[in-house]
DNA sequence: TTGTAAGCGTTATCAC
DNA sequence: GTGATAACGCTTACAA
């Protein structure tokens, strides 16, 4: 790689002088400019990123922990991240927890050695089940600022960018009430330990309790039996007429099993899940989605990262980005 | 955060000490040693990954570029590059470039002034239809490596990792003409532009053409539209008994359609599909997938790129991953 | 307008 | 066993 050093010697001229025309100096005559901008062309010079870096302590990096990236959730907000990240030119590295406590704790004590600026997470299930973020405050004690998103912890105070998970469901469950006339209604759930699950599951819970209503849970923990479960439940309790799935993968599964029963969506039940950008090309008829705004709570979350690191006074918030109920043609 | 300078200030002894005793240097005396570990341990100190970048001219970083992460097949690959790159102790900065050829081109030059050893990379669906590729050569020429997987460009030598996209198309084909007796076979893509699409597109067309029948494909480009044309094509060819989807989410559709339709499957349609690991979970019946091991493939290209930065003679290769063919049960 | 020199935090060479 | 010094490539007072 082409150095100033090298540059400057082919020129004749001193290295301060190189890397003042290169920044456009006012101290450095047009005519050296030129030169400079020229043999630099010329060379394909580019300013060794590390060296900046050590020289202004500022990486213009952002270290993104995820739980997993397999989840179109955690997908489409790290495509926010990443196009925020971009458009205010910064990088992002890249970490994922796989939901473990040890491999989060890991990336975050690897990358607070200078690597990066700041923190964008999503804690990981098992940092959740196990209540453990000392490894979090650690970093935030270091002065390296963190961001956390969707799921998040109480104890710790930083930014954070959430999602209206209690209000959403609550207000989905509402509309099953009140609109749809729906009395028996399952919650389905296979993220009752997140916290994210835990609030989705209240906001269930306190719309039927306004109703006088009983709460149905059908809890799943393996994926692979999803389908099973949910055929025994419907088939043993005939009189469902909705469903809320509070995952991204149950209501599909769910329609699929009231078919195979021969039930009419949404005549006989209601399926109402939560979603993203093609979830509801894969279901036929047609689920009723909660769509969260992951892209947009990855911009969020880059936006808010990013004044945190420049801006001297920088007030801590937590910002809740709305979801939006989206109804298929067919349920409403 | 605590710099060697401190230590040793601190501990009145020379900064070249400290590094040494950190370093484990027999050079050191034990007494000297634990002091510094203690005091190190104490303050927490890290050694500054950027001066030792600067330093040793490696960044024990790799820079990921992806088209997409919501596609669950690269958000697989990337999920075995990290898991990979942790393991051998390497970072990963991962861009997106949206499929578009301006992205990839700039991720790709700000990348190379240092900020990584090397790139691991699958073609955007822009540059493989304009058929540039310049300026992933001129990557390569600044020595900086290289490595493409799933979308190559044939022209650019470098180290390789794809799937066997004819074969497995080829095999899954024959598979439905011989054992399954179908007759009428349709096929349905997304992705014709893409390289990796022409090659399924060929293995489909070799294997009717060895069994003498006639090839029918129907082409869709917008995602929005794919429920239509498949059920519009289905009604209108009563005939069709089986189908191949040679991306991830129009077999599903399929399957949904025909059921719409009163097929009965597998009995009047057998549908392959490309998947991924939940793929199955979203259809019922249960398709049958063309299983691509995309955890393998991010997982190989990392070792394979790693070899060509540390082996002083590395010989360019190119590995395919073979895929396997799942049968749901019922096909079988 | 240009150049000198110090410094970012580390490692490595060489002297004591 | 320990320390002084130079170097990685860049930026930036300060000097000329």
């Amino acid at each position: 790689m082409t150095t100033l050093k090298e540059l400057a010697k082919l020129l004749n001229i001193s290295v301060s002088t190189v890397s003042k025309a290169l920044n456009d100096s006012h101290e450095i005559s047009e005519n050296t400019k030129k030169r400079v901008y020229e043999l630099a062309e010329k060379l394909n010079y580019k300013p060794n990123r590390i060296a900046q870096q050590l020289k202004t302590n500022k990486t213009k990096t952002i270290g993104v922990i995820l739980p997993t990236v397999t989840n179109p959730f955690f997908a489409e907000v790290l495509h926010g991240i990443e196009t925020a990240a971009t458009s205010s030119d910064y990088d992002i590295i890249v970490c994922l927890s796989n939901e473990s406590l040890g491999k989060e704790l890991r990336s975050l004590e690897l990358l607070s050695n200078g690597s990066v600026d700041g923190f964008i997470m999503a804690v990981a299930r098992e940092s959740q089940v196990e209540e453990e973020s000392g490894h979090i405050k650690s970093v935030i004690d270091n002065k390296i600022p963190v961001l956390m998103f969707d799921r998040v912890v109480n104890e710790i105070i930083c930014d954070k960018v959430i999602v209206d998970d209690f209000q959403s469901v609550y207000e989905a469950t509402e509309y099953l009430i009140k609109k749809e006339k729906r009395k028996n209604i399952l919650l389905v759930s296979n993220i009752e330990e997140l916290s994210v699950g835990k609030l989705r599951t209240k906001g269930y819970r306190k719309a039927l309790e306004e109703a006088n209503l009983q709460p149905n849970i059908l809890k799943l923990d393996n994926v692979e039996d999803v389908e099973d479960k949910i055929y025994e439940y419907l088939k043993d309790n005939g009189k469902t007429d909705a469903i809320i799935s509070i995952d991204h993968i149950t209501g599909v599964i769910a329609i699929n099993m009231a078919k195979k029963l021969g039930k009419s969506i949404p005549r006989d039940l209601s399926v109402i899940g939560f979603g993203y950008e093609h979830t509801h090309l894969l279901s036929s008829p047609k689920i009723s989605i909660i769509h969260q705004k992951a892209f947009e709570i990855g911009e969020m979350s880059v936006t808010l990262l990013i004044d945190n690191l420049n801006t001297e006074n920088h007030t801590l918030q937590t910002i809740v980005v709305p979801s939006e109920l989206k109804f298929s043609e067919s349920t409403i």
